[in-house]
DNA sequence: GTTAGACCCCGTAGTCACTATGGGGTTGAG
DNA sequence: CTCAACCCCATAGTGACTACGGGGTCTAAC
């Protein structure tokens, strides 16, 4: 009968913090738990289970609306999974999206940086390439 | 004389909302310009430049707060850049760190994706792989 | 002269997924 | 009985905007 567990427990099972627990019973995609007579919450099993997932889903990006999205397909055991890969895959999707980004991004940066021949300011590769290509330093340079 | 702008003629010179000028403003980042009778906001070219540098800056995924330091920093021109040099360097780390992030997501998007035959959600890979991997079915599965 | 539309002003609230703060109540061990 | 460790709740803060509502201004046509 000791598979109760506390807000606390509970935590300390999934990796999750208290006050993340609590934010998600407020959003709703953790069920309100029974209360015990000090009007502590108190979690069965199923909710140890369904956080985990929540967990998971979430270390793996997804966001939370996913998640619910996700939680919902679960629920229905015999239905398609066609949706469940819909949602996976669009995020997939936006995964490899912001990999492409951010590769782009390091070329960038790996470039500006490595032309610094780091002097003073004034001849700072990395300031200029931030600034703007034709600004007429005449009506006053990135200083407003 | 016509080298004043509105905030929508900088807004639209810059690809910048007003919305988010009129923020950068309020965060300090922009100065607030001369205001004319109508009390319309009025810029000059320097505005120009430094929302320019701002939005490149932006774009290459310095935070404001970095963003704000290179432009003090930029300031005086006769100083080592070797802090601008540190900051882009630092910044260079983290978009490393989120690039291989991404790609063991990636990895593990694809792993069950691909695993799944799309059957009903019951058989469900995905699923499955973001169930905790000893549920016990009897005790109430992921749903609480 | 006035009216329509495009532009501008401001303050506030909403987004996402938490995290932090503050002020209190409960529980269990010594 | 007291003390620490735990729990409760509501509210506000994070970053970098975006959206909204209710108003004022400017310009050009009628």
């Amino acid at each position: 009968m000791s598979k109760v567990l506390t807000i606390g427990r509970l935590a300390e099972a999934t990796g999750t913090s208290v006050e993340t627990i609590r934010f998600y019973e407020k959003s709703g995609i953790l069920p309100s738990p029974a209360r015990t007579d000090g009007n502590y919450r108190s979690y069965e099993p199923a909710h140890l289970n369904r956080l985990s997932f929540i967990r998971r889903a979430r270390e793996l990006g997804f966001s939370l609306d996913q998640v619910k999205e996700l939680l919902r397909l679960s629920d229905d055991r015999s239905q398609s999974c066609a949706a469940v890969d819909d949602i996976a895959k669009l995020h997939r999707t936006e995964v490899e999206r912001k990999i492409s980004d951010l590769l782009s991004l390091k070329t960038e940066l790996d470039r500006i940086i490595d032309t610094c021949r780091c002097g003073t300011v004034a001849d700072c590769r990395i300031i200029e390439s931030l600034s703007p290509a034709d600004a007429a330093r005449s009506e006053g340079d990135v200083t407003a």
